[in-house]
DNA sequence: TAATTTGGTTTCTTAACGCAACTCTATTTA
DNA sequence: TAAATAGAGTTGCGTTAAGAAACCAAATTA
């Protein structure tokens, strides 16, 4: 974690970078929606240190990302769950995770191939889409004028993005 | 950026936080596909210390997420464009800026507010779908057994997920 | 010619990371 | 009953990276 904090920052996605915008709450993230609730399991599956594991499940519960539920097995043992808040980083995850997969490919090994429950069938690629559920690219949307949501003005021209 | 690599991790997840996963970058690609090109438009608009800003630009080109062009005008005078691979970002970046404006709203400001260029309406929310586009939610997906793919097995059941 | 702009580099302080060792409770094994 | 193990941390300490501010050099403008 940086030292600059965005907590008031008018920008929605400083914002969000400053909850879980540092090297392991995604993954950590990440491993929680992969079943991941135990501090030794991050732990060991992630290769984090404790000392830095404590203060990002710390961080990520106050932040409302996990909570912390004492499980009631005997003693002192805790569990860390996705909060709504957390589970709804789903699409920003699945985003990074394909696009990881297509542009830094391991070289020995098959991208992720996440498939729906029900039916069996591969999820689609994350993507923009516009009220029909048309894919959008950057250069495809704009900001109506007098927006004032964001020190960003968002993507401007077909010339100047990109 | 911290001091552990992930450049040759097993999760694709990983291996794009390796990337853009500090603090700047994935700022540094916003505010490029707010039409930002020049160093100092980054510098001055985002607040960061020249020298990070340095370094971050020097990476994202390493990383082929921008291009350094030199502009021909006169003198030492340079544009960071977007690649493909940075352009690709755009749903990661949304999808982020989505979960910001939903669970830390700015208490003095509407969500952005991004609209299809074509039909002037509000783009829709990103989720992940499937194969027909009906949105999933990370308990809806699992990974097919025997998938070698990452470490992390992924989404397991209803009762471990979340 | 002096002041400014652009795109950096250098220096220095401070904060964050990572490792290892230690604690404390509870539980299992000898 | 004593000893070992496991979960969940905390503490100390050395290393590295972040950030601020100053400095620099080429080109431009005043």
């Amino acid at each position: 974690m940086a030292r600059k904090r965005f907590d008031d920052s008018n920008c929605s996605v400083a914002r969000a970078l400053n909850q879980v915008g540092d090297w392991w709450s995604l993954l950590i993230v990440l491993h929680a929606m992969n079943g991941n609730r135990r501090f030794v399991d991050f732990q060991q599956e992630l290769g984090i240190a404790k000392n830095i594991l404590c203060d990002r499940l710390a961080r990520l519960v106050d932040n409302g990302v996990l909570k912390k539920v004492e499980v009631g097995e005997h003693g002192s043992r805790f569990e860390y769950r996705l909060t709504e808040k957390g589970r709804d980083l789903f699409p920003v995850v699945i985003a990074l995770r394909q696009w990881g997969d297509k542009w830094n490919p391991a070289r020995d090994q098959a991208p992720l191939d996440l498939r729906d429950r029900e039916t069996g069938r591969t999820i689609r690629r994350v993507d923009v889409q516009d009220a029909d559920g048309n894919p959008l690219t950057v250069r495809d949307v704009f900001v109506p004028e007098g927006d004032s949501a964001g020190e960003h003005k968002a993507p401007v021209s077909k010339k100047e993005a990109g």
